[in-house]
DNA sequence: TGCAGTGTTGCTTC
DNA sequence: CGAAGCAACACTGC
């Protein structure tokens, strides 16, 4: 699900809730072995940890670092949260089913969003309300960092630059491309240490608007091609975040309601159907290219 | 009914 | 180092 323009709504609605809260309790039903989450709170010895750091501290700032929430609260703590696929932060009421071990949306609740039944981390605020991570898949992170170096650590440390920054210019730009000369265009745009924030949505948006086949290598790139990538890949991400997200899939806000973005694809989930482009004749197919599907006109992308 | 497919990324292998 | 494949997990939809 959430690629920029997701997280950078999630990012938004916390910031006009949470800011100035402070947290009073934390709970999680996950208990994960695997290795590699050992620092998340997936790992119950950590989550113990976390919940102990965290408990009355307040929340200063909300801030988005690529595809990552970064949850700044007092006494230099930063909660680091992941979506990955599946994951959703939500704001509301919520209750506690002792008996069940279980959290249910409370009336003033985020009721529209169905993924409630998926929560499996909770944070008590001290205005009655809640912080919910839901994660059907449970892919997601959730950490602690120490805020003022938090750019150090392994979980940020290797991210590209930000498109939507304004000093990142089409030059840029193309230097980071540039650093993976036969990569597929696809692959590299959605690879995170070249630039962030881009998915596998906004990928075959951006190739669909350029005319560029998903396969093209980066050494049979033009530099007028990728200052046009480079645009779109801007207006597009703008426009996922104008349109509240992209909720093709499952992607809900802190709410629990769903962007629009999905109304304006041309190219993703949408293979079977006629191209759209003005006096294209072409149609849209799939292709699964490095292990991800790939949506792109059979015509006019080359 | 069963199984392929799913927005991400981290690890392994070559 | 880089490229590619697959695993992590659990549900949805064909």
């Amino acid at each position: 699900m959430p690629e920029l323009p997701e997280v950078e709504t999630t990012t938004k609605g916390l910031q006009k809730e949470i800011i100035g809260l402070r947290i009073l309790d934390a709970w999680t039903d996950l208990t994960t072995k695997d290795k590699r989450k050992v620092d998340t709170v997936s790992n119950p010895k950590y989550f113990q940890k976390f919940k102990k750091e965290i408990i009355g501290e307040k929340v200063i700032s909300v801030k988005r670092r690529a595809k990552n929430i970064l949850i700044n609260l007092t006494h230099d703590k930063t909660i680091l949260v992941h979506l990955k696929m599946t994951g959703h932060l939500l704001y509301g009421k919520y209750k506690y089913k002792k008996k069940e071990n279980k959290w249910l949306p409370d009336e003033l609740g985020p009721l529209a969003d169905p993924y409630n039944r998926f929560i499996h981390v909770v944070l008590t605020l001290n205005n009655k309300k809640h912080l919910a991570f839901c994660d059907a898949r449970k892919f997601g992170k959730m950490t602690l960092l120490e805020t003022s170096t938090m750019h150090q650590s392994k979980h940020l440390k290797d991210l590209g630059p930000e498109p939507l920054e304004k000093d990142f210019d089409v030059k840029k730009f193309q230097n980071r491309l540039t650093l993976r000369p036969k990569g597929n265009i696809k692959t590299v745009l959605m690879d995170q240490s070249l630039v962030v924030g881009v998915g596998n949505i906004y990928s075959d948006e951006i190739l669909w608007h350029t005319d560029i086949h998903p396969e093209r290598k980066i050494n049979k790139i033009i530099n007028k091609e990728f200052s046009n990538i480079f645009k779109n890949m801007k207006k597009l991400l703008s426009k996922g975040i104008d349109f509240g997200g992209d909720s093709m899939s499952d992607y809900r806000n802190i709410y629990g309601l769903p962007g629009e973005f999905q109304t304006q694809h041309r190219a993703y989930l949408k293979a079977g159907e006629k191209c759209t482009k003005k006096s294209c004749t072409g149609v849209i197919i799939k292709k699964v290219i490095n292990n991800r599907s790939a949506h792109f006109c059979s015509k006019h992308q080359k």
